[in-house]
DNA sequence: ACCGACTGCGCACGATCATGCACGATTTAC
DNA sequence: GTAAATCGTGCATGATCGTGCGCAGTCGGT
């Protein structure tokens, strides 16, 4: 059984049962009880619990976590902690504004330290409680749709190692694109900051043509989904260049 | 059962009858009465109850509980509300850094439309919630210790009908002081976005002389703070033309 | 194909924690 | 005032935890 599959599981049960047993969970999954520690030590820098003598039991905010009755969430984590798995520890990034980068930042828990950009509230307001790490802020009015903001001219003397947006649309002609016009504007100068171009895309997205482009696709370095994304326009997609990650 | 599972147990059954019996407990819960007293001990600490002679009842700091576990909070809403009644509907807005003038913020629901500048963090989060006003946020390093950011440079072009910072000192002879270097620097920046510069402080920082000076006391406008106030502090400052507001 | 770096996992060991029992001190009830 | 109930605390014991170490599988580069 692969490690994420098993802290699935461990959610799961933990979700359902309101608590879980490290002795339990050792029998049940057929793997040494320093095995399940390890899994909930790494499930509780993510949030996802509370670690408590003999087990976990779920986090408050986890409780708050089942009201936001997101049935994505599950796909928006699963996508999230490979693109956390993508940041090196102690390098430069930028996370753009959206509710796929979001997710991002409870998986940066457990790196030493890494110096944050972004331009995105409720993303700066997740990475502030993560006290080991540096973070900057893009100043600028925040606009009211998706809570991010943009002053270019704040840009200019900033660089990452890597950026990482969110996009609505992928494919080989138009490119990347979004449906909201400042957000692609926006996107367009964010780009610039680095070299490494990451999109994360929800799967069903792949392949639809959003509003108003961004790039070409050529310019994405990496690309993380979903493994429910469809074949065809990742074939496209390899070809230009594009490193695809399925998740 | 795990032991802080028990302890939910217990919480939940205080809450549900007013009070618990340590016996009872015992029996219902399959332990030992002296692991119940351990774990009555352990959550009067955490103030979820208040032990008695045979069991425990609700702690009466229970009801306030919810609200805060800051004691200082009653005060600082009151300050907070006098400043918010000083801000006029329309008007544009900075609110500084800090744990006072965080609690302006929802005191601003009621206002049609105000357009709020802000530096900290966690008042543009809050602010963000109401979306009737317009938000702008001074990009730059988070500050570990208080939250905010400054980019000295981000602050030309901005203007503000008014300036609400709050400060750790306030005396004749020295002016309007604070205990931490960075802040006091970044305050006296700040005053420089308005000519109608207010000053929130605690009433018992008054007539105290904090580390570093930011501007003389002639410079504050008006100061708003505690009718607990000590009134020698207060008459020097009048004579300055600090128009003082007791709340 | 080979190989070094990395990762996931199990085992072992000393440290820590949770719990029950015992016994003297304290409180409550009548 | 006295007896019963309750409490505090030291101690023993078993369960659980943290961590160093070694082994096996994986992956990217030569």
């Amino acid at each position: 059984m692969l490690k994420s599959e098993r802290q699935i599981q461990i959610v799961q049960q933990l979700k359902a049962n309101g608590s879980v047993r490290v002795t339990e969970l050792a029998r049940a999954l057929n793997v040494d009880p320093v095995t399940i520690r390890r899994d909930l030590v790494w499930l509780e820098k993510a949030g996802h619990l509370h670690r408590v003598h003999g087990g976990a039991i779920l986090s408050s905010k986890q409780a708050i976590d089942k009201q936001t009755t997101d049935p994505n969430l599950v796909l928006k984590r699963r996508i999230a902690e490979a693109a956390a798995r993508f940041i090196a520890d102690r390098s430069v990034v930028f996370l753009g504004p959206g509710t796929l980068t979001q997710e991002i930042v409870p998986f940066l828990s457990n790196y030493t330290h890494l110096t944050i950009i972004t331009n995105a509230l409720a993303i700066a307001w997740s990475a502030a409680q993560q006290r080991q790490h540096t973070l900057h802020i893009i100043g600028g009015q925040v606009a009211a749709d998706f809570g991010a903001y943009g002053d270019n001219e704040a840009l200019r003397r900033l660089g990452a190692d890597m950026v990482i947006l969110e996009a609505d649309g992928l494919d080989a002609e138009r490119g990347l694109t979004h449906d909201h016009r400042d957000y692609a504007n926006m996107a367009r100068a964010l780009f610039s900051l680095s070299s490494q171009k990451t999109v994360l895309i929800a799967p069903d997205r792949l392949g639809r043509t959003g509003a108003i482009s961004i790039v070409p696709a050529s310019e994405v370095d990496a690309l993380i989904t979903g493994r429910e994304a469809p074949t065809p326009p990742l074939w496209d997609l390899s070809e230009l260049g594009v490193r695809v990650i399925l998740t």
